[in-house]
DNA sequence: AGCTGGGCCTGAGCGC
DNA sequence: TGCGCTCAGGCCCAGC
């Protein structure tokens, strides 16, 4: 599932490629299933890609003429040069002589070209909240946002508003690591705190590694990120908490799996 | 306005 | 063997 240090590992192999480089056609699966996969996408031809950034799981590429292109993974989304298969859902042309290729099997992946800055039509990239790992990333504005709401704790995180680009895997991951049950509508100052550190924390580390491959996720060059095997939360139900020793509980909650431990992670 | 729950999609894994 | 069912979770959105 690609979270911020998936999209992250992607946008640093796809920068050097893609920078500088023309667009010369596009293709697009024309009949798509989900009706915002696929915007504006034939203004493509004839831009000029200037760079490859990043806004949470969002990857954003400048291009002339004032424009943006927008791509998201999804779930199974990845990008390839040169390749061609079933799951082959988009296919830009290039310059210097390649294609990239957008490769999605259960379509939840976008792709969108935008006057820039003009998110209209990404309500969660225009609610998109703060870098988790820039000064954007106020403690103040944390605290006083997790005190506001209403909502457990954890499909807050999801939500992309508190702070940008935590899905299900990291938010298990930072909760675990604050001592926060997941399903927390109580989270204070101090505990806040605590959360804002181990997001961080745990972001940091999983982009050092390139990421966490489960099952689907592959960068630019096919390699997977190797940050599986130092999960200490999420997918590990029944193993024992490596703080108490506890075996983990899973729970469903906002309609997603959630691993926790039920000793040491406080309500 | 903020929150909740259901929907989209399809490969993998399971039971029969 | 193969069929049918359930699960997985990115974002979106209708309806409280």
């Amino acid at each position: 599932m690609p979270e911020l240090p998936e999209v992250e590992s992607v946008r640093r192999q796809l920068d050097p490629e893609l920078s500088g480089r023309t667009i010369t056609d596009a293709w697009w699966d024309p009949i798509p299933t989900l009706p915002r996969q696929f915007h504006q996408v034939g203004l493509l031809p004839g831009r000029k890609i200037q760079g490859v950034g990043r806004k949470g799981k969002f990857l954003i590429a400048p291009l002339d003429q004032g424009l943006e292109l927008i791509l998201h993974l999804g779930m199974t989304g990845a990008f390839r040069f040169d390749r061609d298969d079933d799951w082959v859902r988009a296919r830009l042309w290039l310059d210097d002589g390649r294609t990239l290729v957008f490769r999605d099997a259960r379509r939840f992946g976008r792709i969108a070209v935008v006057e820039a800055g003009d998110y209209g039509s990404l309500p969660t990239l225009a609610a998109l909240g703060p870098e988790p790992l820039s000064e954007e990333f106020d403690l103040r504005r944390f605290v006083a946002d997790l005190g506001r709401t209403r909502s457990a704790v954890k499909p807050y995180l999801l939500s992309q508003r508190p702070v940008a680009g935590v899905g299900n895997i990291y938010a298990d991951e930072a909760l675990w690591t604050a001592r926060i049950h997941p399903a927390s509508r109580r989270v204070g100052p101090t505990r806040a705190a605590a959360l804002h550190t181990a997001i961080r924390d745990v972001l940091s580390a999983a982009i050092e590694r390139e990421g966490t491959t489960f099952r689907d996720f592959q960068m630019v060059n096919g390699e997977s990120g190797r940050n599986a095997s130092f999960l200490v939360a999420y997918g590990q139900e029944g193993r024992p908490c490596p703080r108490c020793t506890t075996a983990l509980r899973r729970m469903v909650l906002g309609g997603r799996g959630t691993t926790y431990c039920p000793r040491c992670q406080r309500p």
